[in-house]
DNA sequence: ACTTAAGTGTGTATTTTTTAACACTTTAAC
DNA sequence: GTTAAAGTGTTAAAAAATACACACTTAAGT
């Protein structure tokens, strides 16, 4: 697990991945617009596995990748820190007021809960 | 302006220009642990700008160099999506249970405000 | 005016990424 | 048990990214 950033194909991949939670080389390929033929998502997702961003599990003759949760964590709060220093509550505005987000109340109120119990803690 | 996906050096500069906002060739040099030559730096924040992903002033001799809005704020939905697409209240509880988030009171209150806000809105 | 620091543009070598072919293995279904 | 679909690992060619040299321009400070 070398931990190098990702190239340009190793990062759209990641965020099929991110995206998707558990896909099959198959299915990933079908979701890139400009996929390139079904050996090289293969190769790439090796590659990514051999860098330690996904695992595979088995199920029959497939391959399901999924992206491993601490990578995907740390990722995160990379992001979150250069766009935001941090905020995660800017974060969510920026996601609440984007139309395209959508949120069901069942979300909404998850995240209720969440923060309730967030509080309760301090 | 193309609008490709970026390589892996132009994404780390990115990363330095959105967290530090208006930097010259010298200090997004400065700021790379890994950094590669002046020149290189300065060839590759020309082709950011070919791409217009940054845009830069002059200040005196220098050329200052920012991300441009529009882009910043299309990269960020594209993340946002990514990362809490599937389940945002996922992604915020992850980030809650972090240590190394340490949420302020006031930032938990402006959470449920936001949340509050969303919920009539439905 | 001269020197220095900061920039430009072009060209090119090197390295990395991307792509895919080839020969082979495993599993499911018929 | 054959066939087809889904893998594997290795290897190699092509494309893209990276790095930087070179010759030159512009602006500031002394």
């Amino acid at each position: 697990m070398k931990q190098e950033n990702l190239s340009r194909r190793e990062r759209q991949i990641m965020d099929l991945l991110y995206e998707g939670g558990k896909l099959s080389a198959r299915e990933v390929m079908e979701r890139m617009s400009d996929a390139p033929s079904y050996a090289t998502v293969r190769s790439i997702l090796r590659i990514l596995e051999d860098k330690g961003h996904v695992q595979h599990e088995k199920s029959g003759r497939q391959f399901i990748y999924t992206p491993r949760e601490d990578v995907r964590d740390k990722s995160l709060r990379h992001t979150l820190k250069t766009f935001f220093g941090g905020s995660i509550s800017q974060a969510v505005a920026t996601f609440i007021n984007d139309p395209e987000s959508e949120l069901t109340h069942e979300e909404l109120d998850e995240l209720s809960d969440l923060i309730e119990q967030a509080k309760k803690k301090q």
